[in-house]
DNA sequence: ACCTCCATTTCGGGA
DNA sequence: TCCCGAAGTGGAGGT
């Protein structure tokens, strides 16, 4: 990653490090106490901390602090970027669409570091939605015996059911799929799409939420609509892992 | 901040470097080619690349790729923190409550810098619900003529209520408020609200959804549903706003 | 101390 | 490009 760090910086050597980062595409981090102001769909600010800022080479912009796991701010991929040099700070400001900002005001840079960065790989997750509609689809008898797939991820005016079939006895039936746990929340949605067909079908269609796993209130709930639920539980986290994640699984 | 730098750090310096940083409650940075696997509700995992990686005095952790706004993997606050030396790479693994853990495996760091930190500023935001209810609070009339709140926040089994209230002939409102733009999800919200009063009164409940943004679909779904809305304006993001935030503005 | 619910924001896919 | 849903954290309040 050759990194090049800068302890200490001026701010006029940071303007120069900091610009010489974007031209290169370098990846550029500075921590220093700073305060920070925003603008977007939301506005915000915060006052001067300790922070760790970091600008990367596709116009995103983090900013850390020394709590919490998400940044206290951040902007968007493709934002263009200035910095200019005030008579107490060094400013940092980048924006998107003009109303899209962010601003960084530095006070006291302890130190900046920049390095090139080669991420080609891609993140694999399990335990996601689309898993259990792939199941749904290759397995529909899952959800019940003699269940068919009319449509997945059937469009309507209230929204796109995940699925939408049949039962054995030729009912229509909608099918919301949750993960990991289906909670009020989605109840009303499946409510919401039902909604739809009740007004616009004279036949009766039934509505089934599908997760591995259900909170109390949501099964009393489902019950008291008149509402169904099925659990496919080989999606269930591992909390009866035979054995915690430790440092020593080697995989 | 006082930032210590060590470039090109082995395996086992690295250990020696991150035990200090972690018993001294100092913020460590790593530069390195690693690899990360995660578990906890989802599970995922993604190959190597250069990332940094932040560990929190408090237990967090984030770790960014070069590109992209947010973290690609993270890990809450209050986690324990372990290093161990492999093979072939320096696995660093933190885990909160046995099942959520996130696991680093570096295969080549290019720098570790560990630093102090001290952030006591909250950040102060605009635009958001809060400010909306406050503003209700003051001036329950903006929802409509006569409008009387009878109780903010109200608890019931399908939720709280963000206003309870009655308008001048005596009716009772429930009012649901959102914040910067009102969808769909929000209208099944007031619905499921709804759905107590009608199920327990026998006098008419009113639903009114209040935002300073409605889209098109949630006010067609509103008048299907005979629920109401208002719109509060003056909480409106500037996109009218009279000049372009730039990096001239001063404060 | 845990659990539940909700606000919030980004990302990805489809229209 | 916009709209919608999926996803994950944090915080408040209740048990």
């Amino acid at each position: 990653m050759d990194p090049e760090a800068l302890p200490n910086p001026s701010f006029s050597e940071l303007v120069k490090f900091a610009s010489g980062a974007r031209s290169a595409g370098r990846l550029l981090t500075i921590y220093a106490r700073c305060s920070v102001k925003y603008t977007g769909h939301r506005e915000g600010q915060i006052g001067k901390g300790d922070r760790i800022i970091i600008c990367k080479p596709d116009g995103a912009v983090a900013v850390h602090r020394p709590t919490g796991a998400r940044a206290i701010a951040r902007q968007a991929i493709g934002s263009t970027f200035e910095t200019i040099e005030l008579d107490d700070c060094l400013r940092l400001f980048a924006s998107k669409g003009g109303t899209e900002t962010i601003r960084v005001d530095i006070f006291d840079a302890s130190l900046a570091v920049r390095c090139d960065a080669v991420d080609e790989a891609t993140l694999e997750q399990n335990q996601t939605e689309e898993q259990m509609h792939s199941f749904i689809l290759s397995n529909p008898g899952a959800i019940e015996d003699g269940f068919r797939i009319l449509e997945h991820e059937r469009s309507t005016p209230y929204g796109r059911i995940d699925f939408y079939g049949a039962d054995k006895d030729g009912n229509n039936v909608v099918i919301e799929v949750k993960q990991p746990i289906a909670k009020l929340p989605h109840v009303d949605q499946l409510q919401r799409y039902l909604s739809h067909y009740q007004s616009t079908d004279s036949a009766s269609v039934r509505g089934v939420l599908v997760a591995p796993a259900f909170k109390n209130k949501v099964k009393r709930t489902l019950r008291d609509t008149d509402l169904e639920w099925v659990r496919l539980n080989q999606f269930q986290k591992h909390t009866t892992s035979p054995h915690q994640a430790s440092i020593d699984d080697w995989d």
